[in-house]
DNA sequence: TGTACATCAGTGAACGCGCGTTCACTGATGTAC
DNA sequence: TGTACATCAGTGAACGCGCGTTCACTGATGTAC
């Protein structure tokens, strides 16, 4: 597709208002977000931004979607590199992925798997192929062990009233683990969230652990075990 | 202690300033919580708060500790109730009262455990105390339980470089668990609060999950099986 | 290849708004004698 | 018990600031013939 300069130029700018966005955010956080002060970073007067987003909640979601997109790139990165038929291997190398991606940037994580931006919604639309990129990933994981007989999850009761949610997630997934091993999953994930979560937001209080990246390794060992992945050999 | 009427309607306005505070929580979030808008609601001219509050930071610190008292008190009140001896119970009963808790006050949840507020940091001096409420009371539950040889926690290898930190805790806390009790209760109380964080912010998404709280309940069950509770009796 | 018209990025002014914080003040409440 | 003074809650005006969004406009770029 060859590009006029003017399509090149609009994509370059685009992409500098949502490096700027970014930037703000680290800064401000995503309630202050404002389309002003990017216009002013972008060396342009306020109105003219918005040839390019339609208002400031639409900035809001362009920075949500370029988010989730950077993370699960990053997460495809590093499971690019697991070993085949690791499966342990690969879930630790996917939740270490999301930590250094979370440390490297907590303003942005924090807009997607933090506190809700009051007033805010963010469009289902859009959103929810890339916000869902990572679990589905995980996920996967999980559905070709399971299928390779890798996964040693002693029988767990599940309540009965989660069944037809997790068969609809089995079927928007295309993935075929029992009720025990997808609820699990969605444990592993919440708990996930929560470990790198506490690091990054500080709940852990200022001086408590020094050696954040040995706890987490350690939460992890205990979150593998606990969907039944074996150790590693 | 006498109370003059001048006294009396000092403690009466300041209650009132925090609860009208939280309730700006609700609608504006933390970031956007202001001073104008609370005089507003409490029927008095803007500089009229500097009598009460320092600055806004201030605002937000009792707000912080104002909202970790209630929680609190919401985990020590379900504690009384549990039965001595069943600490597997005693976990659960505080576990379901932080999801209570966080579900009936989702804005204040947010400024505990949520995405920092950009620009304000929490005085150790005054939060730290109300803070580690909770979690000093779970850890209160392992240690008796520890004690009482009620906790079948295999062995778990914990990494050399967190022993410092832990035996910090131990004596801050005043418990003997050993490192992977302790290591392991880290991990719980993370996975719980990314438990709880993924319902009240909407991680899951939308329509995922109809029965939240049997997901909780199952949650919970493997976080107290992972750090080695045996089922209730 | 040259011209006429359409598209569109960016300007500049304006709208009405809310914010935190300060200051000198009034007048009611509290206290010491 | 009564008076003089100190304390302090609340007023009202002002400061300088940033915000989102609209509108009519200029002038450069792109396109159809």
């Amino acid at each position: 597709m060859p590009q006029t300069p003017r399509q090149r130029a609009r994509a370059q700018t685009m992409d500098d208002i949502i490096r700027i966005g970014r930037a703000h955010l680290v800064e401000n956080g995503a309630a202050a977000l404002s389309l002003r002060a990017v216009a002013r970073d972008l060396g342009v007067v306020p109105s003219a931004v918005y040839r390019y987003v339609a208002n400031r909640d639409d900035l809001l979601t362009l920075l949500v979607v370029d988010g989730f997109d950077e993370l699960g790139d990053a997460v495809d990165a590093a499971l690019s590199q697991a070993p085949v038929g690791d499966f342990r291997g690969q879930f630790l190398l996917a939740a270490h992925a999301l930590r250094a991606w979370a440390l490297a940037s907590p303003a942005t994580y924090a807009l997607l798997y933090g506190s809700p931006v009051p007033g805010y919604r963010a469009p289902d639309e859009r959103t929810t192929g890339p916000g869902t990129r990572v679990v589905r990933r995980l996920i996967g994981i999980w559905d070709v062990a399971h299928h390779d007989g890798q996964l040693a999850l002693h029988e767990v009761e599940v309540p009965a009233t989660l069944s037809d949610d997790l068969e609809t997630i089995r079927l928007e997934l295309g993935v075929r683990v029992p009720d025990a091993v997808l609820a699990r999953a969605a444990t592993v994930w919440a708990a996930m969230i929560g470990c790198v979560s506490a690091e990054v937001f500080g709940l852990y209080g200022s001086d408590t652990f020094a050696d954040t990246g040995a706890l987490y390794d350690f939460q992890l060992a205990a979150l593998a075990d606990s969907v039944g992945f074996t150790s590693s050999r």
